[in-house]
DNA sequence: GGTGACGTTGACGTTAACGTCAACTGGTAA
DNA sequence: TTACCAGTTGACGTTAACGTCAACGTCACC
């Protein structure tokens, strides 16, 4: 450790602690950074996350959840960096986020609708099962697991 | 239901009309077909779509704005088919139901939280625009469009 | 001084969801 | 007839987001 000015006590991540956390894959996380969403500092070749890189995966894993693809979370992240850039520059990242907001109330109106509709199939659903004089919550035969998610 | 006596008077379209109303290629209408989403009947070999065609495409591309894939809009889709499937089949289905609504529900609440986050940022953004005498609500000088979206 | 465990950089493979031709088939308006 | 549509079927190209090697460095440990 050579540790610059930093608050020595900063808790540090390697790369196989955060993929292990977030469940994901070292090689996912290189390429974020490839992708210039993260930017940990190196001990020689060897990368080191901070709280602020930990942070940063976490925002970008809700961020691919909600449906941003790699490239808007980038923008979405540096609009976090920012702080002081060109006023010109501030403003367009304004008006990104805003776009942004936008886009997203309009998929959570979607998903209520969606879930909506699901649920309405759902009641058909048990219906049918009841009508055949079967409960509905029964839980499922022995259902083959495909694989363990974890790692 | 193959009932060669459907409602005359129902209307339909072409896959054409299809695109323009929801402004998506045809090719994209087709390969939807091609993965077992729609199943319009035929005229010779033009394809021709129905009212319940036509919903379906409604709500694929929502439920792709939602996040789910082709496969898993499939088995939605089947699902509003059935009907009066295997008993067993019923019971796969529901449970698939259900737990999209979990998932849906999990998204939602991320978006909720990424949009407050969102919020956040703008008003820090617009701080620092107002720190330098500037009125955040301006429109942007001449915003370069890429493309006109539409076809 | 070998042997893992952990880490690194390429390079290539893969899947999803179409885009982009190219070549062909009717129907119809001139 | 010719020409022009709208529509059709392949076949191949493309982008995003990684997975999957392969080949290498390096450090602690025995």
């Amino acid at each position: 450790m050579k540790a610059g000015a930093e608050p020595a006590g900063s808790k540090t991540y390697s790369i196989t602690q955060l993929s292990e956390e977030f469940s994901i894959t070292p090689r996912a996380i290189r390429f974020y950074e490839d992708r210039g969403l993260l930017h940990p500092r190196r001990d020689g070749q060897t990368r080191i996350y901070s709280q602020r890189d930990w942070v940063r995966l976490l925002l970008i894993l809700r961020g691919k959840r909600v449906g941003f693809s790699l490239a808007e979370l980038r923008e979405i992240l540096d609009l976090y960096d920012l702080g002081d850039g060109q006023t010109e520059q501030i403003r367009r990242t304004l008006e990104t986020a805003r776009a942004k907001m936008v886009s997203l109330e309009r998929q959570r109106q979607d998903i209520d609708q969606t879930i909506s509709e699901l649920k309405t199939a759902c009641g058909h659903f048990e219906n049918l099962l009841v009508e055949r004089g079967i409960d509905p919550h029964m839980p499922l035969p022995a259902q083959r697991r495909r694989r363990a998610g974890a790692a």
